[in-house]
DNA sequence: ACATAAAGTCGACTCTGGTCGACTTTATTG
DNA sequence: CAATAAAGTCGACCAGAGTCGACTTTATGT
């Protein structure tokens, strides 16, 4: 679940120096602080900004001194949540594992921490993944930290001769990053019912693209089995969807 | 750009069958049509209700005898196209060329259908790749339709050999997928300007997917330059973009 | 200390998606 | 051909997001 401090900490520590009578704009951190609240206790949509705005103590006006749109303090809210994340990722992260499991672990770890609130994750991952014309999202930091620490876990996989020396790195990301969305994706369409099915998945489909399309049979037959189960059990629920 | 006559003759042939009398619902025809004109010319959210109930000759609140929603109207054309699409597809498929090239081709196909008009291809990959608790998009039949079809070009390529015997088509499946979703979404996110850079791009990842990690330095050196100056270019933007 | 500008605040308003309930048309049945 | 039910239609309304302009507070210059 979601936390209020962390928000409020990161929100003041980032942007302001000098100027001690920005000190009003702690406007923001209770806008942030309510908003954090009131979206988790009911839901963005059944949150209206009048309400919003009292639980803040101000005048509902007065929101959009600080924030243009109500999508814009949802994504305000995420980004620092995911700064969050990331740090947090850093510690648990173990730099001698196979890579494979480095990366499944990686994987795993941001998506259990993006759909730790199922509506959250959602509106978050629509608005990342395909943004409107105007929301630019400050999270290029954030990407390209990601980015570096995937990168990170490849080189050394590199170095150790997980990979072959050739390799294009920056391709296999991006191949990676596809598998990573894919998986969300198939969590919010319902395919995926909890991170244990995704680890399966994500699990047979790095092992298919670090170690070529039969890997599977080369590998750990319980990894195989498991595969196996849930591949029954994707057929089936899209069945039932359907009929 | 997308058709009108389609869409509704779609609509027509689907549905409806003994009942004359429903010919009545030839008034679903009309807000289709002028939601496909409106949405078209000023935009989804620039079209309000009003307007469109005018414009398809009816009161605002008989629309919501026919659809519940507005995004609903969004989808129900989308879907109608996508099914449409796909009927498209299916004509320009060569059963014969080499597995890599089908593949890339049926993507980029789809990849320049969806994306025809930038607005609708985002909220239309919005819904579908995310979507809401409600939203039942009954285009579940596509799905297998589209699943069908790929899979038949992978057993084709099986038949070939030019997929080992014993390689997990439905892992295969899901791993192709995956890269057109990521491709989708990196043309959201401004990071390919057009459907020849997303070839390049497609064709680099699934050669990396079916022929190995280090595919690429095997293949057309043709090929890998364009990547090459594809990989630049996206650092490039990445960079201007954040400053 | 005072004047003036700038920033912050908010009540009242607009606009739009969606609902409600009364009204009109069409179909059914004896 | 009524009588009655069912489906379709829409004016009037509601709620919520976002705007406007007047008012209040704070900062700045002299």
């Amino acid at each position: 679940m979601f936390r209020i401090s962390t928000v409020v900490d990161f929100a003041e520590k980032s942007c302001m120096a000098g100027i001690r009578e920005q000190k009003k704009s702690a406007t923001r951190k209770a806008i942030l602080i309510a908003a954090v609240r009131l979206f988790a206790e009911k839901g963005v949509e059944q949150t209206s900004m009048e309400e919003l705005a009292r639980a803040a103590g101000i005048g509902k006006a007065t929101i959009y001194g600080y924030f243009s749109t109500k999508k814009e303090i949802f994504l305000a809210y995420c980004e620092e949540e995911v700064a969050y994340a990331f740090s947090i990722l850093e510690r648990k992260q173990d730099e001698d594992a196979p890579l494979t499991e480095q990366l499944v672990g990686l994987m795993i770890a941001q998506l259990t921490y993006v759909t730790s609130n199922r509506e959250f994750g959602r509106l978050f991952a629509r608005e990342i993944m395909f943004p409107g014309e105007q929301t630019t999202l400050a999270s290029h930091d954030l990407d390209r930290h990601y980015m570096q620490r995937l990168m990170g876990a490849l080189s050394r996989g590199q170095g150790r001769s997980e990979l072959p020396a050739d390799c294009d790195l920056l391709l296999l990301m991006g191949h990676l990053h596809a598998l990573y969305l894919f998986s969300l994706s198939l969590f919010y369409q319902g395919d995926l019912a909890n991170m244990d099915e995704a680890e399966i998945l994500l699990r047979a489909l790095v092992m298919q693209t670090l170690n070529g399309l039969t890997a599977l049979l080369h590998a750990d037959t319980q990894e195989a089995e498991r595969w196996e189960e849930l591949k029954l059990i994707f057929l089936l629920r899209r069945h039932l969807k359907f009929e």
